[in-house]
DNA sequence: GGCCGTTCTGAAATCGATTTCAGGATTATT
DNA sequence: AATAATCCTGAAATCGATTTCAGAACGGCC
C-alpha cells in the first residue's frame, strides 16, 4: 500500500506538501497540487485512517451497541444510524450486547481502547456501568432510546407516555371499554411511562385500566403467544389490548388465531414501533410507530454537538411518537359506533 | 487517557517494558511485572487500538458490506458475525450498500482505507467492482452468500441447488403436482441455481414446472404480495408454490388470504432462510432453513485462515440446506394421501 | 537598493504503540 | 576465576499520518 512517503518521492516534495494538497487546508501552489495529485493517482494512493486517526485524534469512527442484533426494532436503529454515519464520512462499529450489562461494558471498553469518536448505546438495564464508565473518559456518547433515570446523560427517546395516550385515544374512539395492556419488563423505565399514559388517558376520560388486565411481558413474540390465553381468560376480558411493542402484538394475534378467535373481531390488538412485520401479518397490525431514522440521526447530531463542543450536553431531546391504523383494531362487537362518538367527545 | 508512557514513569521503566508485560511475549522479571501491573491499575491504562494497530498492522477490525440492512436474512448474517468476531476481540465495521454497486465500492474503498483485517461482503451484483478492489490490495476478504461466477474468489455458500431440491421434494411427498416458483432476480445466480434444483428435481421424478408457473421476484414482501394474484390467475393454477426466499413467502400468503383463499387449503406455500417471521405469521411458515450462524462462523474463519497463510485462499465452502415443516404446507385438496406416497417411492 | 509582508515549502516533532538492537546483570560451565 | 550463556532492560527506529516552526522566494513599497 503506498504511502505519503511513496507520493512525496514522486512528486519531488516533501511529505508534508503532500498532506497540505490532500487536506487542503493550507495555500499550495497550484504546480506542486497538480504534481502531487498526478503521484497521488499514480501510486493509487489512499489515505491510512489509522495513522492520521492517530495523530490527529480522530480516527472517524462512532459506536453503536445495541441490546440484540436480530431484533428489528433495534435493526433499525442500526440501519439509521449506520447510513448517517456513514454519509458524513464515519465508520460505524456495532455490538450486540445480549442484553447483558457485562456483555456490554466489555463492548464500552473496546470501543475505549478503540478510540472512537463517539459512542451511542441503548441500555440493557438501568444498572449498567456504562455511564461510569464513559463519564471517565471525554469520549462523547447518546443514550438512544431508553432514557430512563439518568436524566443527565445525553439522550435521544421516543415520547413514551404520549405513545400511550395514541393507543387509549384510539381504542376509545372506536368504542371499547373494557382494555387490556401488556407491558414490557417494568424494569426498564419506557415501559413504566408507557403504562402510565396509557392508563392515564384512560382514567381521564372515564374509561379504566384493570390491574388484572395488566400483563407484564418481555418483549419478545414468544411471550406474546403465551400471554394470549391469560388475556382471553380473564375475568373482566378486555376488547382490545395494547401491547408494548409489534413483536408482542403480533404474538398475542397469533394466540388469538392459534385459540380460534378472530382478530380484531373478537379482540381488538395494537402494539407500538411499526416493524416490518406490521404490514407482513394478516390482519394488518395496527401501531404506534417510533421514527427510528429521526431518533438515530438526531443521536448522531447530538453526538457530533458533543464533539464540537468538546463537553456533554446533557439534554434530552424527546421525538413525538405517530398513531399508524391499520387492520388490527375495529370497534367491537357489542359496542354500538353510536356510543364510540360519544367517548370523542369526552376525551378530545 | 493514560499511555504507555505514564505507566512506564510511574513504573520506574521504558515504555519497551511496559510493551512487553502487555503483550508477554518476552520474559519479564516478575518485580517489574507486578510494578507496571500496578502502574497499569493505577492509571487505569488502556491500549491504544488506534497505535497498537498502526505499528503492529492489524487494527483488529473486520469490514462487513450487506446489501441492505434491516432486511432480516442479512441482519443475521450481521448477527452472526458480530458475535463470533468479537468472541475473538475483533471490532466488526458494517456499511448498508443499498443493493446499488456504486455504494458498494465506496464502503469497500473506506474500509481499505481503515486498514481492516479482513472484509467479509455479500455482492449485490456481478458487476461489482469489488473484486477487482480487493484484489489489488493483499487484504483478505471472503464472499458471503452470494459466490457467483467468481470461482476464484474465497467464498461461504449455502448448497443452493440442493435447496430447490429440498423443497420439490417436500411438495412432492405432499402430492401436489402442480407447481409454481416465486424466484429472486434472475440476474442474481443463486436465483438461478435454487431454481434448477427445483426444476430439475421435479423432472426426475415425473413431474414438471410449466414455464407459466416461473415468476421473476426481487426478494421482497410487497413482490410476493403482487404476484399472488398472477400466480392463482395463471392458466394451469398450482397447488404449490416455493418462493426463494420468506419475505416473498410471506407476501404471497398475504395476498391470497387477502383475496379470500385459504393456506394451505388452496395453496401451499414455502420460503428459503427462515428467517424469525416464520414462526410469526399464521400458518406457520413451512422453508428451507439457510444455516446464518455456520456460514457467518465459516466466513470469518476463512478470513482468519487467510490471514494467516499471508494469501487468499480460493476455497468454496458450501453448506447444507435444511427442510423445516411447518403448517404452510398440506396435501392438495384435490389429491389423495395414498397417491401422494406413491410420488414418494418415485423420488427416493 | 533595502525593508517588509505574503505565499509557499521542508525539516522535525508528535501521536502511542511495537520491535530491533545492543548492552548490563546474572547465572552456568569449566 | 574466567568465560560463555542466559535473562532482562532501555534507547531508538518505526508505522503513516498531521502540525509547528522556521526559512526561502517573491512581490510591493518607500
Amino acid at each position: 500500500m503506498a504511502s505519503m512517503k511513496d507520493v512525496a518521492r514522486i512528486a519531488g516534495v516533501s511529505v508534508s506538501t503532500v498532506s497540505r494538497v490532500i487536506n487542503r487546508n493550507v495555500p499550495v501552489n497550484d504546480k506542486t497540487r497538480i504534481l502531487v495529485n498526478d503521484a497521488i493517482d499514480q501510486v493509487n494512493y489512499r489515505r491510512n485512517l489509522l495513522a492520521s486517526g492517530l495523530r490527529s485524534k480522530s480516527g472517524s469512527l462512532i459506536g453503536l451497541a445495541v441490546p440484540e442484533i436480530g431484533n428489528e426494532s433495534f435493526d433499525m436503529f442500526i440501519k439509521y444510524t449506520e447510513e448517517y454515519v456513514r454519509a458524513h464520512s464515519y465508520g460505524l462499529i456495532i455490538g450486540g450486547i445480549h442484553n447483558d450489562p457485562d456483555d456490554e461494558a466489555e463492548f464500552i471498553d473496546h470501543l475505549i481502547r478503540r478510540a472512537v469518536d463517539g459512542i451511542i448505546f441503548i441500555r440493557v438495564s438501568d444498572d449498567s456501568h456504562a455511564l461510569e464508565m464513559l463519564n471517565a473518559t471525554t469520549i462523547p456518547y447518546v443514550v438512544l432510546d431508553r432514557g430512563g433515570s439518568s436524566a443527565i446523560a445525553p439522550a435521544v427517546v421516543m415520547d413514551n407516555y404520549h405513545s400511550g395516550r395514541l393507543a387509549a385515544q384510539h381504542l376509545m374512539q372506536l368504542g371499547h371499554r373494557e382494555f387490556a395492556c401488556v407491558t414490557g419488563g417494568l424494569n426498564v423505565p419506557l415501559s413504566r411511562e408507557r403504562l402510565s399514559g396509557f392508563s392515564d388517558t384512560l382514567k381521564a376520560a372515564g374509561c379504566s385500566l384493570r390491574d388484572g388486565n395488566i400483563f407484564e411481558g418481555d418483549f419478545e413474540f414468544e411471550n406474546g403467544v403465551e400471554l394470549a390465553s391469560s388475556l382471553l381468560n380473564a375475568k373482566h376480558r378486555a376488547t382490545a389490548v395494547w401491547a408494548q411493542n409489534d413483536s408482542m402484538a403480533i404474538g398475542i394475534m397469533a394466540g388469538v388465531v392459534d385459540r380460534g378467535l378472530r382478530v380484531p373481531t373478537d379482540l381488538s390488538i395494537m402494539g407500538v414501533d411499526d416493524i416490518g412485520a406490521c404490514r407482513m401479518v394478516r390482519p394488518e397490525l395496527t401501531t404506534v410507530r417510533q421514527p427510528f431514522q429521526s431518533m438515530s440521526e438526531a443521536a448522531v447530531k447530538l453526538l457530533f454537538r458533543e464533539r464540537e463542543l468538546g463537553k456533554r450536553i446533557s439534554e434530552h431531546i424527546v421525538v413525538p411518537a405517530e398513531l399508524v391504523i391499520r387492520q388490527s383494531t375495529a370497534p367491537p362487537l357489542s359496542q354500538s359506533v353510536s356510543s364510540a362518538s360519544q367517548i370523542v367527545k369526552e376525551i378530545s
